[in-house]
DNA sequence: GTAACTATAGTGCCAGCGTG
DNA sequence: CACGCTGGCACTATAGTTAC
Protein backbone atom coordinates (compact mmCIF):
# COMPACT_ATOMS: atom_id res chain seq x y z
CA UNK A 1 0.00 0.00 0.00
CA UNK A 2 1.26 2.99 -1.07
CA UNK A 3 -0.58 4.80 1.92
CA UNK A 4 1.83 4.47 4.44
CA UNK A 5 1.69 7.41 6.42
CA UNK A 6 4.89 8.15 8.77
CA UNK A 7 5.27 6.71 12.01
CA UNK A 8 5.46 9.32 14.49
CA UNK A 9 5.32 6.98 18.05
CA UNK A 10 6.43 3.17 18.48
CA UNK A 11 4.82 0.63 21.07
CA UNK A 12 5.99 -2.06 22.97
CA UNK A 13 3.12 -4.53 24.24
CA UNK A 14 3.64 -7.88 26.56
CA UNK A 15 1.52 -9.55 28.42
CA UNK A 16 1.92 -11.30 31.79
CA UNK A 17 0.20 -14.55 33.04
CA UNK A 18 -2.81 -13.88 30.36
CA UNK A 19 -4.23 -17.45 31.49
CA UNK A 20 -2.85 -18.64 35.01
CA UNK A 21 -3.71 -16.75 38.24
CA UNK A 22 -5.84 -14.54 39.83
CA UNK A 23 -4.42 -10.98 38.22
CA UNK A 24 -3.19 -10.95 35.09
CA UNK A 25 -1.49 -7.55 32.96
CA UNK A 26 -0.66 -6.46 29.79
CA UNK A 27 2.26 -4.17 29.71
CA UNK A 28 2.81 -1.13 26.77
CA UNK A 29 6.37 0.49 26.62
CA UNK A 30 5.85 3.71 24.39
CA UNK A 31 7.73 6.57 23.26
CA UNK A 32 8.23 8.77 20.09
CA UNK A 33 9.70 6.51 17.18
CA UNK A 34 12.89 9.06 16.99
CA UNK A 35 14.33 7.91 20.69
CA UNK A 36 13.45 3.85 19.88
CA UNK A 37 16.98 3.58 18.98
CA UNK A 38 18.86 5.24 21.59
CA UNK A 39 16.55 3.70 24.31
CA UNK A 40 17.23 0.04 22.97
CA UNK A 41 20.83 1.34 23.02
CA UNK A 42 21.24 1.93 26.59
CA UNK A 43 19.30 -1.02 27.46
CA UNK A 44 21.24 -3.40 25.40
CA UNK A 45 24.42 -1.66 27.08
CA UNK A 46 22.59 -1.83 30.62
CA UNK A 47 21.77 -5.84 30.11
CA UNK A 48 25.07 -6.47 28.55
CA UNK A 49 27.12 -5.07 31.45
CA UNK A 50 25.11 -6.89 33.85
CA UNK A 51 25.55 -9.98 31.91
CA UNK A 52 22.23 -10.85 31.18
CA UNK A 53 21.42 -12.00 27.89
CA UNK A 54 18.04 -11.54 27.78
CA UNK A 55 15.51 -10.39 30.87
CA UNK A 56 12.38 -12.10 31.63
CA UNK A 57 10.21 -11.55 34.91
CA UNK A 58 9.71 -14.77 35.09
CA UNK A 59 13.48 -15.48 35.06
CA UNK A 60 13.89 -13.24 38.14
CA UNK A 61 15.30 -15.74 40.74
CA UNK A 62 19.06 -14.39 41.38
CA UNK A 63 20.84 -11.64 42.16
CA UNK A 64 21.82 -11.32 38.67
CA UNK A 65 18.37 -10.76 37.00
CA UNK A 66 17.52 -8.48 40.63
CA UNK A 67 20.43 -5.84 39.25
CA UNK A 68 19.06 -5.84 35.73
CA UNK A 69 15.91 -5.21 37.20
CA UNK A 70 16.49 -2.38 39.26
CA UNK A 71 18.62 -1.09 36.42
CA UNK A 72 15.50 -1.18 34.12
CA UNK A 73 13.48 0.30 36.35
CA UNK A 74 15.62 3.33 36.92
CA UNK A 75 16.07 3.95 33.60
CA UNK A 76 12.34 3.65 32.84
CA UNK A 77 11.77 6.36 35.64
CA UNK A 78 14.60 8.18 34.40
CA UNK A 79 13.64 8.58 30.67
CA UNK A 80 9.79 8.42 31.63
CA UNK A 81 10.61 11.88 33.88
CA UNK A 82 11.44 13.50 30.83
CA UNK A 83 8.40 12.59 28.86
CA UNK A 84 10.25 10.53 25.84
CA UNK A 85 8.53 7.41 27.75
CA UNK A 86 5.53 5.89 28.74
CA UNK A 87 5.00 2.71 30.51
CA UNK A 88 1.40 1.60 31.16
CA UNK A 89 0.35 -1.74 32.43
CA UNK A 90 -3.81 -2.67 32.73
CA UNK A 91 -3.85 -5.18 34.98
CA UNK A 92 -7.18 -7.19 35.56
CA UNK A 93 -9.23 -9.29 38.62
CA UNK A 94 -10.44 -12.95 37.11
CA UNK A 95 -12.22 -12.90 40.37
CA UNK A 96 -14.13 -9.80 39.94
CA UNK A 97 -17.45 -9.25 38.48
CA UNK A 98 -16.45 -8.77 34.62
CA UNK A 99 -14.07 -11.98 34.85
CA UNK A 100 -16.41 -14.38 36.95
CA UNK A 101 -17.89 -16.08 34.33
CA UNK A 102 -18.43 -19.64 33.41
CA UNK A 103 -16.82 -20.52 31.05
CA UNK A 104 -14.80 -17.23 30.48
CA UNK A 105 -12.50 -17.20 27.13
CA UNK A 106 -9.29 -16.04 28.22
CA UNK A 107 -7.86 -15.34 24.47
CA UNK A 108 -10.71 -13.20 23.56
CA UNK A 109 -10.72 -11.17 26.89
CA UNK A 110 -6.94 -10.63 26.05
CA UNK A 111 -8.24 -8.96 22.84
CA UNK A 112 -10.54 -7.02 24.60
CA UNK A 113 -8.00 -6.02 27.29
CA UNK A 114 -5.66 -4.65 24.55
CA UNK A 115 -8.18 -2.63 23.15
CA UNK A 116 -9.20 -1.09 26.30
CA UNK A 117 -5.11 -0.31 26.67
CA UNK A 118 -4.60 0.75 22.84
CA UNK A 119 -7.73 3.45 23.67
CA UNK A 120 -6.53 4.93 26.48
CA UNK A 121 -2.88 5.20 25.62
CA UNK A 122 -2.16 5.68 21.49
CA UNK A 123 -4.89 8.35 21.72
CA UNK A 124 -5.37 9.55 25.34
CA UNK A 125 -1.69 10.06 26.44
CA UNK A 126 -0.33 11.03 23.35
CA UNK A 127 -0.53 13.51 20.67
CA UNK A 128 -4.11 12.72 19.18
CA UNK A 129 -2.35 12.86 15.63
CA UNK A 130 0.01 9.84 16.61
CA UNK A 131 0.69 7.49 13.86
CA UNK A 132 1.52 3.86 15.49
CA UNK A 133 3.64 1.37 15.13
CA UNK A 134 3.01 -1.68 17.38
CA UNK A 135 5.84 -4.52 18.30
CA UNK A 136 4.17 -7.21 20.32
CA UNK A 137 6.11 -10.18 21.40
CA UNK A 138 6.56 -12.52 18.51
CA UNK A 139 5.58 -15.29 20.91
CA UNK A 140 2.23 -13.98 22.28
CA UNK A 141 -1.15 -15.52 22.63
CA UNK A 142 -2.48 -12.74 20.58
CA UNK A 143 -2.93 -13.49 16.84
CA UNK A 144 -1.26 -10.70 15.36
CA UNK A 145 -1.50 -11.82 11.92
CA UNK A 146 -4.89 -11.98 11.69
CA UNK A 147 -5.35 -8.10 13.70
CA UNK A 148 -2.56 -7.10 11.08
CA UNK A 149 -5.05 -8.29 7.93
CA UNK A 150 -7.96 -6.54 10.01
CA UNK A 151 -5.60 -3.32 9.62
CA UNK A 152 -5.50 -3.75 5.98
CA UNK A 153 -9.25 -4.53 4.92
CA UNK A 154 -11.15 -1.54 5.80
CA UNK A 155 -14.72 -3.01 5.12
CA UNK A 156 -14.70 -5.57 7.06
CA UNK A 157 -13.37 -3.63 10.59
CA UNK A 158 -16.15 -2.07 10.50
CA UNK A 159 -18.72 -3.98 11.57
CA UNK A 160 -16.94 -4.49 14.68
CA UNK A 161 -16.76 -1.52 16.82
CA UNK A 162 -20.18 -1.80 18.40
CA UNK A 163 -19.93 -5.88 18.78
CA UNK A 164 -17.48 -4.91 21.97
CA UNK A 165 -19.25 -5.37 24.35
CA UNK A 166 -21.32 -7.83 23.27
CA UNK A 167 -18.88 -10.79 22.14
CA UNK A 168 -17.46 -11.18 18.57
CA UNK A 169 -14.22 -10.99 16.75
CA UNK A 170 -11.70 -8.57 17.84
CA UNK A 171 -11.99 -6.28 14.54
CA UNK A 172 -11.71 -2.75 15.68
CA UNK A 173 -10.69 0.10 12.62
CA UNK A 174 -7.40 -0.10 14.41
CA UNK A 175 -6.47 2.16 11.75
CA UNK A 176 -8.66 4.97 12.03
CA UNK A 177 -9.57 4.98 15.91
CA UNK A 178 -6.10 4.60 16.99
CA UNK A 179 -3.88 5.65 14.25
CA UNK A 180 -2.25 2.06 14.42
CA UNK A 181 -0.28 1.76 10.87
CA UNK A 182 1.46 -1.32 11.49
CA UNK A 183 1.94 -3.96 13.80
CA UNK A 184 5.00 -6.33 13.40
CA UNK A 185 6.04 -8.98 15.58
CA UNK A 186 9.31 -8.93 17.28
CA UNK A 187 11.69 -11.61 19.16
CA UNK A 188 11.68 -10.18 22.77
CA UNK A 189 15.52 -11.89 22.90
CA UNK A 190 16.63 -8.93 20.62
CA UNK A 191 14.40 -6.20 21.49
CA UNK A 192 15.34 -4.87 25.45
CA UNK A 193 12.38 -2.41 24.68
CA UNK A 194 9.98 -5.47 25.01
CA UNK A 195 11.61 -6.82 27.76
CA UNK A 196 10.72 -4.05 29.94
CA UNK A 197 6.75 -4.12 29.04
CA UNK A 198 7.78 -8.19 30.34
CA UNK A 199 9.34 -6.55 33.46
CA UNK A 200 6.44 -4.23 33.99
CA UNK A 201 3.85 -5.76 33.40
CA UNK A 202 5.00 -8.95 35.60
CA UNK A 203 6.17 -6.47 38.21
CA UNK A 204 2.54 -5.25 38.31
CA UNK A 205 1.18 -8.84 39.10
CA UNK A 206 3.46 -9.90 41.45
CA UNK A 207 2.70 -6.53 43.25
CA UNK A 208 -0.65 -7.93 44.01
CA UNK A 209 -0.92 -11.52 44.19
CA UNK A 210 2.15 -11.44 47.11
CA UNK A 211 1.28 -8.22 48.48
CA UNK A 212 0.59 -9.60 51.89
CA UNK A 213 3.91 -11.35 51.58
CA UNK A 214 5.42 -8.13 50.74
CA UNK A 215 4.16 -6.06 53.35
CA UNK A 216 5.35 -9.09 55.76
CA UNK A 217 9.02 -9.38 54.21
CA UNK A 218 9.29 -5.77 54.67
CA UNK A 219 8.81 -5.86 58.44
CA UNK A 220 10.95 -8.40 58.87
CA UNK A 221 13.55 -6.77 56.82
CA UNK A 222 13.34 -3.46 58.70
CA UNK A 223 15.73 -1.89 60.58
CA UNK A 224 14.38 -3.06 64.16
CA UNK A 225 12.66 -6.48 63.52
CA UNK A 226 10.21 -6.49 65.79
CA UNK A 227 9.47 -10.06 67.16
CA UNK A 228 6.02 -8.70 67.61
CA UNK A 229 4.39 -9.82 64.53
CA UNK A 230 4.47 -13.10 62.92
CA UNK A 231 5.90 -14.85 65.93
CA UNK A 232 7.02 -17.80 64.40
CA UNK A 233 5.97 -17.65 60.64
CA UNK A 234 5.03 -20.38 58.62
CA UNK A 235 7.01 -20.33 55.60
CA UNK A 236 9.37 -17.85 54.26
CA UNK A 237 9.13 -16.65 50.67
CA UNK A 238 11.13 -18.28 47.88
CA UNK A 239 14.74 -17.02 47.11
CA UNK A 240 12.85 -15.92 43.69
CA UNK A 241 10.49 -13.98 46.02
CA UNK A 242 12.59 -12.38 48.34
CA UNK A 243 14.43 -11.18 44.77
CA UNK A 244 11.51 -9.69 43.23
CA UNK A 245 10.24 -8.06 46.61
CA UNK A 246 13.61 -6.30 46.68
CA UNK A 247 13.21 -4.82 43.19
CA UNK A 248 9.49 -3.85 43.89
CA UNK A 249 10.86 -2.08 47.15
CA UNK A 250 13.32 -0.35 45.35
CA UNK A 251 11.30 0.61 42.43
CA UNK A 252 8.69 1.84 44.93
CA UNK A 253 11.22 3.98 46.28
CA UNK A 254 12.73 5.55 43.20
CA UNK A 255 8.98 6.05 42.47
CA UNK A 256 8.53 7.72 45.18
CA UNK A 257 11.20 9.95 45.25
CA UNK A 258 10.66 11.29 41.54
CA UNK A 259 6.74 11.91 42.92
CA UNK A 260 5.57 10.29 40.06
CA UNK A 261 2.10 9.18 41.76
CA UNK A 262 2.75 5.54 41.96
CA UNK A 263 0.66 4.22 44.81
CA UNK A 264 1.46 0.95 46.53
CA UNK A 265 -0.34 0.65 49.30
CA UNK A 266 -3.93 1.90 49.03
CA UNK A 267 -4.76 -0.69 46.32
CA UNK A 268 -2.92 -3.55 47.84
CA UNK A 269 -0.54 -3.48 44.62
CA UNK A 270 0.88 -1.39 41.73
CA UNK A 271 -1.61 1.60 40.86
CA UNK A 272 -1.44 4.97 39.64
CA UNK A 273 -4.44 7.16 40.78
CA UNK A 274 -3.72 9.61 38.20
CA UNK A 275 -3.41 8.07 34.83
CA UNK A 276 -1.84 10.38 33.15
CA UNK A 277 1.37 10.00 34.82
CA UNK A 278 4.37 8.58 32.98
CA UNK A 279 4.26 5.28 34.72
CA UNK A 280 0.59 4.23 34.79
CA UNK A 281 -0.52 1.04 36.43
CA UNK A 282 -3.90 1.10 35.78
CA UNK A 283 -6.73 -1.17 37.60
CA UNK A 284 -9.10 -2.69 34.81
CA UNK A 285 -12.99 -1.52 36.67
CA UNK A 286 -15.75 -3.34 35.02
CA UNK A 287 -17.34 -0.72 33.34
CA UNK A 288 -21.32 -1.39 34.18
CA UNK A 289 -23.19 -4.53 35.50
CA UNK A 290 -23.36 -5.85 31.42
CA UNK A 291 -19.67 -5.75 31.07
CA UNK A 292 -18.52 -9.29 31.29
CA UNK A 293 -15.80 -11.22 29.63
CA UNK A 294 -16.57 -13.70 26.63
CA UNK A 295 -17.53 -16.85 26.72
CA UNK A 296 -16.46 -19.67 25.31
CA UNK A 297 -18.58 -21.35 22.46
CA UNK A 298 -20.27 -17.89 21.92
CA UNK A 299 -19.90 -15.69 18.65
C1' DG B 1 -5.29 -41.72 24.13
C1' DT B 2 -0.18 -42.09 26.01
C1' DA B 3 4.66 -41.03 26.15
C1' DA B 4 8.44 -38.18 25.65
C1' DC B 5 10.26 -33.77 25.64
C1' DT B 6 10.83 -28.82 27.00
C1' DA B 7 10.60 -24.89 29.78
C1' DT B 8 10.19 -23.21 34.24
C1' DA B 9 10.01 -22.85 39.24
C1' DG B 10 11.82 -24.25 43.61
C1' DT B 11 15.53 -26.02 46.54
C1' DG B 12 19.91 -27.09 48.43
C1' DC B 13 24.81 -26.92 48.37
C1' DC B 14 29.28 -24.70 47.82
C1' DA B 15 32.66 -21.07 47.37
C1' DG B 16 34.05 -16.31 48.14
C1' DC B 17 33.94 -12.34 50.89
C1' DG B 18 33.79 -9.23 54.79
C1' DT B 19 33.49 -8.84 59.74
C1' DG B 20 33.94 -9.59 64.68
C1' DC C 1 39.74 -18.26 62.64
C1' DA C 2 34.68 -18.81 62.65
C1' DC C 3 30.62 -17.08 61.25
C1' DG C 4 27.07 -15.36 58.34
C1' DC C 5 25.69 -13.50 54.11
C1' DT C 6 25.52 -13.65 49.14
C1' DG C 7 25.94 -15.07 44.40
C1' DG C 8 26.48 -19.06 41.37
C1' DC C 9 25.14 -23.44 39.98
C1' DA C 10 23.09 -27.72 39.46
C1' DC C 11 19.56 -30.87 40.56
C1' DT C 12 14.56 -32.04 40.89
C1' DA C 13 9.58 -31.65 40.37
C1' DT C 14 6.04 -30.14 37.58
C1' DA C 15 3.21 -28.34 33.92
C1' DG C 16 2.48 -27.64 29.32
C1' DT C 17 3.52 -29.07 24.62
C1' DT C 18 4.48 -32.15 20.91
C1' DA C 19 4.85 -36.58 18.68
C1' DC C 20 3.24 -40.98 17.99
Amino acid sequence: MSRTLRVSHVGFADESHWNTGRFRSLGLVTTPVDCVDSLEAKLHRLLEESGVREFKWKKLNGAKERFVAIKMCEFAVDVACTGKLRVDVLVWDIQDSRHDVQGRDDLANLQRMYYHLFRNVLRARWPNDAIWRLHPDEHTAMNWKTVRDCLENVSMAVQVERSLFTGGQFRIRLRQEFGIEEIQPLPSDQHPLLQLADLFAGLAVFSRDKYKEYQKWLRASSPQPSMLDEPHDSINPSRASQERFRVLKKFDEVCKKRRLGVSLKTKQGLWTPEPRNPINFWLYEPQHPEDKAPQKGKK
